[in-house]
DNA sequence: AAATCAATTGAGAATCATTCACAAATTATA
DNA sequence: TATAATTTGTGAATGATTCTCAATTGATTT
């Protein structure tokens, strides 16, 4: 935990922007709810717990910032609202979902999977990838044992 | 094209939706825009040159009801706004897309790519999948050529 | 064709997420 | 400590989308 601080930190700092105490609250929530796919709001409101002045627009403009800067991953579900969510560990690329339909729980996948697929897109339509967002629609585990009862 | 405007209002009356006028306009600008990728706002701008009278409203609820039948598909880059995005003609999956993070391009891929991600999806998640999203964030061919200029 | 009933529409208000503006507070630096 | 630049909180502003509701339309029955 310390440890993935001090590497935002000087993340940060190599931009000179600062760690505020602020930004710190915010990042805590980030990792302490890694597994999560907050909001904004969801984010201000656990933040609020220990810091309870902040303000909303600074929690937006800290999830910009670390957005920036590659550390969390903004993500839509299309339910209107932006999701944030921390890279993994000297991960070079983006995880992917899954969104089950039906109780709309939010599963990851941390392996590849894309390799040969982006290759083939620069192969074949000269696209230099730099990011990726993949997602899929369909029926987790639970639910699937569910409708066979 | 008419022949598309019949197979969608079959699809609407198999559900015992109406094709009125300004669903059917609706339609025909999808139509003639296909490749495209418009916001529920452009879709309005575009309508209203057909049908003058059109609400906003009824051009959000349309959009809501090609989806809801999959006739259209809601996507989201990331700007703040939901684009809407006709299913090619028999397409099983929807199509995915490579946006240009250079000009803003949006370049579509219609060939499916993923049937083996999908396979281990399911084999090793136990997930059914019933739909995807997949967009590539990166460098379209023409701004790689600027770049080297 | 008129009567009937449900579906659909347009207009504008309401809602919700996100951004902006700005004065006050904080931070790093000299 | 004085200075300058960055960051913050508040509340207002914006922009996209949804809601409300009375009026209109469309299909169906007489
Ligand atoms: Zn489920
Ligand atoms: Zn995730
Ligand atoms: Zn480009
Ligand atoms: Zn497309």
């Amino acid at each position: 935990m310390e440890h993935r601080i001090e590497r935002i930190k000087k993340l940060l700092h190599a931009q000179s922007y600062k760690l505020t105490p602020q930004r710190e609250a915010t990042v805590r929530v980030l990792l302490e709810r890694e597994e999560d796919h907050l909001s904004a709001e969801d984010v201000y409101l656990l933040v609020k717990e220990k810091a309870p002045e902040i303000g909303l627009a600074t929690v937006y403009r800290t999830l910009e910032l670390l957005s920036e800067l590659k550390i969390v991953d903004k993500i839509n579900f299309g339910d209107g609202v932006s999701r944030y969510d921390l890279r993994k560990e000297g991960a070079a690329h983006f995880h992917h979902h899954l969104v089950c339909m039906e109780c709309g729980t939010v599963e990851e996948i941390v392996e590849d999977l894309l390799e040969d697929v982006e290759k083939i897109v620069e192969r074949d339509w000269q696209f230099k990838v730099k990011d990726h967002r993949l997602t899929f629609h369909g029926i987790c585990r639970k639910c699937q044992q569910k409708e066979l009862e």
